[in-house]
DNA sequence: GTCTATACCCCGATAGAC
DNA sequence: GTCTATCGGGGTATAGAC
């Protein structure tokens, strides 16, 4: 009757990395697909083939630094992503496009269970546990940072890419979950479409 | 260090309801803040005011069983706000700032605790407890339906109709969610004068 | 239906040998 | 740094009296 028994995608990190680097992947991946609550320090020592004792050697005050660290690298992670798709497009509108196509291909490649790697995580722990909240609450603003600095040369007007930059992070947001929960590409089809519109309203 | 303790705001629901329904609705409260692993069935027992044994009566099968019925209630709480904002407003425009209102005093008046009430519990069990899964999938097909229904008298053809339903669930998650994180309803201000931009450029 | 008590397990975290 | 062993507590779930 454990949940945890239904874990079917491994989440095992290259072997080659250190050991700390490891326990850092293994523990981002596990609260993506579980969240912080949901993710045990016992599994991530299990899958990152790592003792336990290593994970509070490399983090002695225990599982929220661990998901501090974690919540850190999937902000790195998810940047990349994000940088990708916006570098390969000049028109702002066929970035978004962009943008809902990978992170699609993203979901569907790990069998709809990696989405937003923090999403999760942040609801658990919104006004409850600050220090994790403040990780996530930097990691949207750096996301959104992308975004502004791509939409900035597109003769949009300053005021307006700052609020697009908001409605296209939380639009990606909101679609990518509900493709996660209904196991289909097109809530982030529809929503590439309709960011790809709204943004040529101010052009 | 245990961050149950840091739990502030009381969830207890009007004693005058019967015992299942006082279950249910803590269930439902608990799960909206803390998520499905975040939330122990002593916990709920607790809150609502009834021994533990008595869950166990109303839902013999367990946390699962209950979870479920968790969001089917949590279904009908958000759709009444949503029903009650559309309502309110003829023009399809008018009726995306009143949503993002209506939302941002919700979460505002929760002390940013209460966003939407199975965001949480949706990722956590994605891929992994497919009847909680199942559940949410209705929900979010229920809301969806019901900006559809009030999309559909505008002259608006239907197949965008049916996308536009999309994105407006989806980015009002996406910006709801931002509000909670960021503890400010202007992710949900922005999201409204988007949504409205949007849909007028379909009249 | 609700009471108390408890079985059994996994949780986060620690200790001390090596 | 990693090993094994363990502590105290809380997790889900159950039993049986009332």
């Amino acid at each position: 009757m454990n949940d945890k028994t239904r874990q079917a995608q491994a989440v095992r990190p290259d072997s080659s990395l250190g050991t700390r680097e490891r326990i850092v992947r293994t523990t981002s991946r596990l609260m993506q697909r579980q969240g912080y609550e949901g993710t045990a320090i016992k599994q991530i020592s299990r899958e990152a083939g790592v003792a336990l004792s290593s994970v509070y050697h490399f983090f002695p005050s225990g599982k929220q630094e661990l998901a501090v660290e974690a919540v850190r690298h999937a902000d790195q992670e998810f940047a990349g992503i994000l940088r990708e798709a916006l570098a390969g497009e000049d028109d702002p509108a066929d970035a978004m496009i962009a943008c809902t196509r990978i992170l699609a291909t993203h979901l569907r490649d790990s069998d709809w269970l990696d989405g937003c790697p923090i999403t999760a995580t942040a609801l658990e722990t919104a006004g409850r546990v600050p220090e994790i909240q403040q990780a996530v609450t930097r990691s949207f603003e750096h996301w959104r940072g992308l975004v502004t600095e791509h939409l900035r040369h597109t003769g949009i007007a300053e005021n307006d890419v700052l609020d697009l930059a908001h409605t296209v992070i939380n639009t990606l947001e909101g679609a990518e979950l509900a493709a996660q929960v209904s196991r289909s590409d097109k809530p982030l089809e529809i929503a590439g479409r309709h960011l790809a519109r709204l943004i040529n309203t101010y052009r």
